[in-house]
DNA sequence: TCTTGTTAGATTGTCGACAATCTGCTTGTC
DNA sequence: GACAAGCAGATTGTCGACAATCTAACAAGA
């Protein structure tokens, strides 16, 4: 018998979809921090009645991209510049935790896949597609976490990246200019590549930092928004 | 006026009310891992509808003790030796992150807590109280996240402690013999008190390789029993 | 004018019933 | 006896309606 990895069936539920389009929603931007989530008039536009509804949006609650006030509302999570810091801090060390474990798992089906993702954010470099080049910059960090085998820190790590992402869609959103078409990973994967894990893990930092100064120039225009009110 | 800190009202939804009983229940060891919930049993019990109960059980899916599987069901998580060994090893490194974190911002309040959960955990000790013994324990090691004044760090965490709190109840269970009646955690409150931080981080670390050794034995107990069905 | 009480409208929380799906048993066929 | 098809029961997923609560506007009184 010919052997055949099959991926797992599409989750059937309407709950599942919703899930699904809500987060995307709310990870590009389209819904804004803040902003509340009208139960009739979302379950009236999806469709659906407001059960499933409201379950997706208890997970996306716990996901922590949305918040909820009993008898209130639920509302897409507020961010502040603090948010942002605290994230980035926490990513950083998670960063080197992963390199570390991953360090000795790395092989050729590793490198293969590096290449692989880091050719999808140079695609979508080209095409000036931002949300997707934020899409696949966090997919391709992510790799190290999928090779870390370790399953509570990978899912620790899905729990942040989630934030990171919009986090860094509003950020993109934000500024009208187009996303630089310059290739900063080119680093990050020749020393995945390399032999010194503790480079990697440096660079690993010093590459996050990089990007966090724009996002921390971002949130503190937040910040002055916010106190104006 | 004189001026008085209110504590926020507890939440009204029957919805918060079965998460914390669920919680508890699963957090205990009550309902064992594996261990299917019946919708209509449970909302029966506590006399309410399946909606409200539903959108819990969501809840604590994406806290991760439970699990969720399109029309067949939703189960405790079950736990496997990997499991453990992963969650502690995060452990140990989100650990050093706090202390480090929570370094410069001790202070007087800062000890005054610090010995307050002490002697929670001595009390809860002496009373071999074991369920109590583990939550006070892990709230004493929460200190140091609590101010290390991150957000994300916290709730990170937290989401650990869950886990954590139910291998140990698990493994208080399954061996019938009382808890050692001695204190652990003296000197991990002297060092917090001292002044070299990297002693404390060091601590820390050992610290929980000795509860780790006594909960990985039962861990593997789990995988025996587990490869003969 | 400021505060307090009231009320109407909108929104969230909860309920009971129905639809979709799964599981295990039974039946029939070879 | 082995195996597939089909049926019945139980359980989960979803729906529409009702109850509880909040918000904002308005009225009444100091």
């Amino acid at each position: 018998m010919a052997k055949l990895d099959f991926s797992p069936i599409a989750d059937t539920t309407r709950r599942a979809e919703i899930v699904a389009l809500l987060r995307r929603a709310i990870l590009t931007g389209q819904l804004e921090p803040g902003q509340k989530l009208n139960e009739l008039r979302i379950s009236e536009q999806m469709r659906v009645s407001r059960a499933p509804l409201r379950e997706a949006m208890r997970e996306l609650v716990q996901e922590g991209i949305l918040t909820s006030i009993p008898y209130a509302g639920t509302f897409v999570v507020d961010v502040a510049a603090k948010d942002i810091i605290d994230a980035y801090s926490l990513n950083k060390v998670l960063d080197e935790f992963a390199i570390e474990l991953a360090w000795p798992q790395r092989n050729q089906r590793f490198f293969d896949e590096l290449d692989r993702r880091h050719e999808a954010v140079k695609q979508a470099t080209r095409a000036v597609d931002t949300t997707r080049q934020i899409e696949t910059a966090l997919q391709l960090h992510g790799l190290v976490y999928e090779w870390a085998d370790n399953a509570v820190l990978l899912e620790t790590w899905q729990r942040l990246t989630s934030r990171l992402q919009m986090y860094f869609a509003l950020h993109q959103r934000a500024r009208n200019e187009p996303v630089p078409a310059e290739d900063v990973h080119e680093t990050y994967v020749a020393l995945l590549k390399g032999s010194d894990m503790r480079a990697a893990q440096r660079h690993a930092r010093e590459h996050i930092d990089l990007d966090f100064e724009e996002l921390l120039a971002y949130a503190r225009g937040l910040e002055k928004r916010a106190s104006k009110n």
